[in-house]
This record gives structure tokens, sequence and C-alpha cells, in this order.
DNA sequence: TCAGCGCTCAATATTCGGCA
DNA sequence: TGCCGAATATTGAGCGCTGA
């Protein structure tokens, strides 16, 4: 017989499905139901309440490793490097309250909460951070990683409970936090890995992002992730905030509160330069740290500082010192880049800092090499800027003038021996046009290749990487990138080495693809300098496709210059009519086919902002374009409306009075898009 | 089972043009 | 003049997938 839940409100029902899935996850038998009745209980809840968060929670719940747009943009820090440069920051503005936390060294995610009839929230979506603005989905992997610090679900006391509403009122929040692996789980599953004869993993960070992008949710929960809040979306200070999740049973990051009255020890600054002075040893904390948070507490103050595109305005890492590490010049490398510049790097025996094994690192242009005169054996100090990135500091001790510099290595003798004279690919003769080398060769390989896998990622195409284009192009089977779809499996299967099969399901890929390019992804492809995301957007709301562009262009239309500036405009265009009107008749004749456009909004509305505005710039822009309407940076007659934001200059405002555009507010705005 | 490729992520540097 | 935005670039780690 059917076990009977009739007499169970709904609320006592959902609390014994969570007691039990928690006694499951932490393998307590006492408290578990049996299977049959957890079945039973599941389904009486979807029965009464189909659209309970608490189902979505349950059952099957795929990896989807799909990308996700974030509610609320997550912008990464400001930094300073020194307590005297958190000095400067902290004398600039008025922060009368602020909060100081760690700034543990992991994954960023963000939580989506929603509550429930009976007052209950529970978790309905975990992404991690991406690029601040589109992240990807990981709710099964945090549904199922039996993450230590992360709430599945919880009832806020009821004291808390209006400090939950959202900024507009509705049923969802968002927990922001640090996913991490303590140094002591990684030492203990390196003894694992290599008990059974694998690598071992080098550092918390990465092993920590690696964690949580894995399908198998059993090796998650070995991995042993934490989870440490450092922020949510509800309207009121940070301090609240923290202090809430805390008594919630969130874990949360170290923080001390402090302002200008406390007493002198707890002044802020003097609190940072001391924890600053104390990192010097952090290998026996057992998280990885690389620096503190300082961030105003007040709610108030934080909207009206409002944000750069990216950084908040109200907060600033204070980054603990880099380790540094002296190496000296094995090698300098000289990379081809797809526009023709030539990028020196060197490279010196490995040397394990930060966590990694570095044993290259960029000197960006040949400028860099001339300047600090950079040959075969000069000492020169690297760090990891940011952590992460190895990065040229400055020279140890010059080598230019000893014998011990290899005459191979000095390409023209002294004193301009720092650089080569032809191209490292093609072996042309290469230009100096300073800070940059130049390649102009047309057939440059190295270009070719380089061009072919930026045209695959501006169109979105997966599957060809930076290997298969270089083999695809020393193969001389692409004269131009267009070939490519000249191609038929049999033909890339012999060149790239692949079987029939994979080859087969490439070739159709690529077929599919060309059938519908938006047209701003085409302009991207084109690859003209200065023709970025931006501009391609820009150009294609202005232009539905590419035939009516080429046709407008000779008409000598002033908007390029008023809208993307006097030089960039006019090079932008200059290059798409020089190198692009032919590459579009190349990819017509294989069958390229640009999407249509999407229609725009009924108004259709042009609308410029200036001044500081409550969000970012860019996610104006964004929302903007997703409402249908055009955002410009520029203000130009075309334009309809001038945002003005606080501390505006005079000058887009006395424009838009000479060109009749109407002046609103920041709310007008908010109002427009439904914010 | 293993090797290699493709992809993604981390956090910043550099350069240039636009704008207040 | 200084800040901001856009574009482009940087290295190493680790997982998924494919093919041998």
């Amino acid at each position: 017989m059917a076990p009977d839940f009739s007499s169970l409100l709904s609320a006592d029902l959902v609390e014994q499905l969570i007691e039990a899935r928690e006694g499951y996850y932490s393998h307590d038998s006492i408290s578990r139901l049996s299977d049959t009745q957890y079945d039973a209980m599941v389904e009486e809840l979807s029965v009464r309440e189909p659209q309970h968060p608490f189902l979505s929670q349950i059952g099957h719940h795929p990896i989807s490793g799909k990308k996700v747009q974030l509610d609320h943009p997550l912008y990464s820090l400001d930094k300073v490097k020194t307590p005297q440069e958190f000095e400067v920051w902290w004398n600039r503005q008025d922060k009368p309250f602020v909060v100081i936390s760690s700034k543990y060294d992991g994954v960023a995610v963000d939580l989506k909460y929603r509550y429930c009839t009976t007052g209950r929230v529970f978790l309905v979506q975990a992404c991690t951070r991406g690029d601040g603005t589109v992240g990807e989905d990981v709710t099964a992997q945090v549904l199922h990683g039996n993450i230590k610090g992360l709430l599945l679900s919880f009832t806020p006391p009821l004291m808390h409970g209006p400090l939950l509403d959202s900024p507009q009122g509705g049923d969802e929040f968002h927990v922001y936090g640090e996913l991490v692996i303590s140094r002591q789980t990684l030492h203990e599953l390196n003894l694992v890995q290599v008990g059974r004869g694998h690598k071992r993993f080098s550092n918390t960070r990465n092993l920590a992002n690696a964690t949580i992008g894995l399908q198998d949710l059993e090796e998650i929960k070995r991995r042993k992730l934490q989870f440490f809040a450092y922020n949510m979306s509800t309207p009121i200070d940070l301090h609240r905030k923290l202090y809430f999740l805390s008594g919630t049973g969130f874990g949360v990051v170290d923080y001390v509160t402090c302002g200008r009255a406390a007493p002198t020890s707890n002044i802020p600054t003097a609190y940072v330069s001391l924890q600053w002075s104390w990192s010097k040893d952090r290998s026996s904390e057992p998280f990885d740290c690389d620096g503190m948070v300082v961030a105003i507490s007040s709610f108030g103050i934080q909207q009206r500082l409002g944000y750069t595109s990216h950084h908040p305005r109200w907060a600033v890492a204070v980054k603990y010192p880099d380790d540094t590490a002296v190496v000296t010049v094995k090698k300098l490398e000289w990379t081809v880049s797809k526009t023709g510049t030539i990028t020196p790097q060197i490279v010196y025996d490995p040397v394990f800092l930060g966590g990694a094994e570095l044993e290259r690192c960029t000197l960006h242009n040949v400028a860099h090499v001339i300047d600090y005169r950079i040959v075969v054996g000069t000492v020169v100090e690297l760090c990891r800027s940011g952590g992460v990135i190895p990065k040229f500091l400055r020279v140890v001790s010059d080598a230019i003038s000893t014998e011990a510099v290899p005459h191979e290595d000095i390409a023209f003798g002294l004193p301009t021996p720092l650089y080569p004279s032809h191209c490292p690919s093609c072996g042309q003769p290469l230009k100096l046009e300073l800070p940059d080398l130049k390649c102009y060769h047309p057939t440059c390989q190295a270009q070719l290749a380089m061009r072919l896998e930026h045209f695959l990622d501006a169109i979105d195409f997966k599957g060809i990487g930076e290997k298969t284009c270089d083999i695809l192009v020393q193969s001389g089977a692409l004269p131009f990138l267009e070939s490519l779809w000249t191609l038929d499996a049999s033909a890339m299967s012999t060149i790239c080495g692949w079987s029939i099969g994979h080859a087969a399901t490439i070739v159709e890929d690529l077929e599919r693809i060309k059938q519908s390019v938006p047209f701003a992804k085409l302009l991207l492809a084109f690859q003209i300098p200065r023709l970025g995301r931006s501009a391609a957007k820009k150009i294609a709301s202005r232009y539905d496709n590419p035939e009516v562009m080429f046709s407008k262009i000779h008409s000598g239309d002033a908007w390029w210059t008023s809208e993307l500036g006097p030089n960039v405009g006019f090079e932008i265009r200059q290059d798409l009519l020089q190198y692009s009107t032919s590459q579009w008749q190349r990819l017509k004749s294989v069958g390229f086919i640009v999407a249509r456009p999407t229609p725009k909004g009924k108004d259709g509305l042009i609308i410029c902002l200036t001044g500081t505005l409550m969000i970012g710039r860019e996610d104006y822009r964004k929302l903007i374009d997703a409402s249908g309407h055009i955002f410009t940076n520029s203000l130009t007659r075309d334009v309809k409306y001038l945002v003005v934001g606080a501390d505006a200059g005079s000058g887009k405002s006395a424009k838009a009075a000479k060109y009749g555009t109407a002046i609103v507010d920041e709310t007008w705005l908010r109002n427009l898009l439904g914010l």
C-alpha cells in the first residue's frame, strides 16, 4: 500500500525530505528515509506544488556546462600593490566605514536562491564568474558536491527576512563567494595521485577551477571543495550581509570592519599595513590567499560611486607582494601575430614560481628588447602578474657587452643586434615600426594560420584549434582561409590525420555554420585592426548585411567617423574597402550566408550615456542592446536621448542642447529598461 | 590506456583613441 | 592631463574528447 502523507503540511514534507537528503550526504543512516518513502514524498510534493524549488534540486540534474548570462555582472576588483598605494586610494574618497576581508584564491561563483511559499529559500542555480557577464552553469556540481559552507536551502531567521528582498522586490537573491580547496586537501589528494602514479596537482586554485567543471560528481566530493561567501545581491550594507550569511550557516571570508572613528590600531590604513607586513609568511595559512579586499560597507555610497567598465569604485584589492625569480635568458623567440606584428618572448630554464613551472615570458614588443638591451645571457627578474601571468620586471645583469653572447644570436652586429631582420615564419624582410616589428608579407604562413584560427573563433566554430590550423596552412591546401570550405572529408582526413568519420563530422559542422553567420560576427572575422566586438555590433546594427554596407561605404557616410571616432572610423572604413570586399566575394562563392538581422525594438531609440551611473556603461550597453534600442558613446545628431549621470561634464549636455537631443536622468533609463 | 588536441580559466599588460 | 574603454595579447594547468 502506498504511504499516505496527506496529513503532513507541505512545509513538513519538505523539511523531512531535506533532512533525508542531508543524512544521505553525511552517510547518517539513522536520519534516512527508505528509498520508497523518499520517492513517495517527492511524488506527493510534486502533485501539491509542482513548481516547488526543492524539486529542481533533486533527481537527475544534468551537467549542462552551458553558458549562462549572469543576472548581475560580477566585476573584478581594481588592485593596489602596497599599503602606500592603498593609502592614496583611501584618502581620495569619503569612506566612513569599511569591511576588510581576505581575498581567497579559488573560483568565484554566483549562487541564485529562490523563496518557496513557506519562506524557506532554495539554491536554484550556480554558475562560475566567467568573463563577468557570462558564466558556466555548475548547478549539478554544486548540488552534488557536498561543499562545506554552501547551503542548498535554509530558512532565514525572521529578523533577517526583509533583508533578503531583491532590489526589485522579487523572490530571488544571489550569494557571491569563492570555491576553494585547502592546502591540506591538496597535499592529501597529491598523496593519492602519487600513489596511483599520476601527476601531482600543482596548486589549489587550478585544482578548484578544474574540480568545479568535473563531470564525475563523486570525484567532486572527494576533492573537498569549500565555499566562502563575500557578498550578496541584497541592497543593504556589506557588513550586515556578512553577519547574516555567517549567522545562517554559510562559510564566510575572514573579515573585520573598521572606520575613521576606530581606535588607531584599527584605522584601515594601519590595519592594511599591518596585515601586509604579516603576509610575508603565509605558508602556514590553511587556504591560499593573495591579498585583502577593502570595500565600503554602505550600500548607499556603493550605489553613488558605481562602477567603471571593469571594477566597482567602492572596493579595492590590496595584493600581497608577488614572489619573484631571477633567470638567465636562454633564448629569444619571435612569434608572428595574425596582424604581422612580431612579438619577442624570452625562454629560460624552467623555474617554479607561485605554484607553476615557468619557462617563457612575453616582452610585448621589440621596443622592450631594445630599451632593456635583452639578449641571450641577460639575467632578468620575473614575477607572476596577479599570481598568474609571467611578467618581466627588470634586468639584473646586462649581458650585451660581454663576450658570452653567442654570435649567432646577434643578427646584425652591435649596436643593433637585438631583433631579427627577417620573419621567422616566411623569411621575408621585416619592417621596424617602433614599438613594433612587422611582417607585411601577404602569404606569411604563420599569419594565415592565426587568421584562420581567429576567423573560426569569430564565427564560433568549435573543433579546429591552433595545431590543426597550422597543419592545414602548411599543407598548402589553403591559398585563402575561405578555401577551408572547399575541402571534403577525404582531404581533411588526409591532411589532418583524422579518421574519415571525424573529418566528415567537421566538414558537416563547417557546412552548417556557413548557412547563417550573424553579420557582426562576420565583421569580426574580417580581422580589421580596431574592429572588435563593439565596433562590429555598431556597424551591424546600422547596416543589415555586407552588401548594403559595401554599397553605402562608397558614398562617404559620415556615420563612420562620428560614431567610431575620426581616426578609427576612417581607418576601419578604408580597411573594409581595401581588404574585405574581395574576401566577402570569396566567402559568398563558398556558400556563406549572412543571418537575417534581429528586428529592432519598435522605437529603436539611440541612447547616449554620460557621467557616473549606478552600473557600468558596458552593462547598460548590453541591456540597451537587448531591449532593441541602440547604445552609443558618441553624441551625434542621430542620438535621441542623452542620459546624464552624476559628475557629468558639460560637453555632451551642451552638444545635446545644440542638437535638440532630449536630456534625461538615469531613472528614465531604468524605467525604459524595466529595471 | 595513453597521447595529443581543443577548450577554458585565471588576472593582468600594452597601446591607442575618445572624452571630460 | 588623466581616466576610461576597446582590442589584443600573455602562460600554465587541467579536463573532455578522439583516435591509435
